[in-house]
DNA sequence: TTTTTGGCTTGACAACTGTCAAGCTCCGGG
DNA sequence: CCCGGAGCTTGACAGTTGTCAAGCCAAAAA
């Protein structure tokens, strides 16, 4: 882990500029292959040579771009961040009425849970851990709060277009989405075939009585 | 386990009766202690040696009582339901106003978030768990719906007591409490002082407008 | 008392874990 | 062309894991 070491170094020059870009591309090549399995296994029953079997490298590479396994699994945790907090935002930009922004979100949220639901069943999973592992802690609140912060934007475009705010406070709003999405996709993954339609049902019912 | 098949046998004579019996308490002791070490460490990092070290007894017990490691952890989940799906029955039961119920709710979840934060957080653990492994499926959805039955209850009361009915259906009113809780169960055990109160404070505002 | 047996311990097993040193390969700079 | 080092592999390490057979001991049964 000499590399770090030079990230921190004042002046560099431009080739290791460009090393530390390589290095930074590898890392989070690295942190997608162990997203992968960890939404296949979850963090319980995830090695570091499981992951390393279902990329293109071998186990000792991972020592090589990570100081130790925690401090991957905390790339992933980051990198996972960055895509999943502007899910909506499409939507929200290109929505020019309710119907029509309420239609998207359902949309959205239906080819989520069904297409990604590995990737959402991860991160409840390293939500949980951050009650216990408090290196996680940091970035899961902060994901959270993005989070938060998307629903609202939800929210408050939603409630706009019926010259109104919402009803309650960002945190009750997105503990009440989350909670839904969470019940639905272990119903899902249960293989319960009427756990999409009954989440949509029940966001259709509440988007108008909240906002 | 020779012991679960005699358990089968129809019928069985006074004194193999006595023998189950003890056989299922010492069971349920095992899982009590199980409890403990898994409310620790959480499930990830929880081995039948931890678990045996922090209990009366030795690692090999469990084989004896109990099939394998998943059929312990079945067993906690069982055992923990028990505990916890008529916690604020007795308030709903002994209240005789809104306030009354507001008071009573509001002061057994400051409780229980501080004083049985493990618990919870495994809880939340072994719930995303169940989304990985099909075994635990069917006791985490039903100790869900047990739950959501529980939070209907209060609902139900504190809207008979304003001679109205809850606004919302059972599964979303359940998603937005556990949502709540949740986080705020994260909030705390991330050291976060303001987070019981937060959640109190939401409670107390959110209450009058769903029900 | 002797025998049996349920309840628990002990120790061993093979498999698996994170870690890391040593060494290989191959590319870029000299 | 050669050489150094970055990038990756290999193999080994010490420790841990779930599992289970063998055996011990006290209490019940004979």
């Amino acid at each position: 882990m000499a590399r770090r070491a030079t990230a921190a170094v004042k002046r560099e020059s431009a080739v290791d500029v460009v090393r530390d870009d390589k290095f930074n591309a590898r890392r989070i090549e690295l942190a997608e292959a162990a997203l992968e399995t960890l939404g296949e296994l979850g963090f319980a029953r995830t090695s570091l040579r499981e992951i390393a079997q279902n990329s293109a490298f071998t186990h000792g590479v991972f020592h090589y771009y990570f100081s130790d396994k925690l401090d991957l699994i905390c790339c992933c945790v980051r990198h996972y961040k960055a895509k999943c907090v502007t899910r909506y935002d499409e939507v929200v930009a290109t929505a020019t009425s309710r119907d029509e922004l309420t239609e998207g979100f359902l949309a959205k949220l239906a080819a989520t849970l069904q297409n990604e639901a590995r990737m959402h069943r991860l991160w409840y999973d390293l939500r949980s851990q951050a009650m216990f592992e408090a290196a996680f802690r940091k970035d899961v609140l902060e994901i959270d709060k993005s989070l938060e912060a998307m629903i609202w934007r939800i929210a408050s475009r939603y409630a706009e277009f019926g010259g109104k705010r919402p009803l309650s406070s960002p945190a009750a709003l997105y503990a009440l989405f989350d909670g839904l999405f969470q019940s639905a996709l272990l119903k899902h993954l249960a293989g319960d075939k009427a756990a999409v339609p009954e989440l949509l049902d029940e966001v259709r019912r509440l988007l108008p009585t909240v906002c």
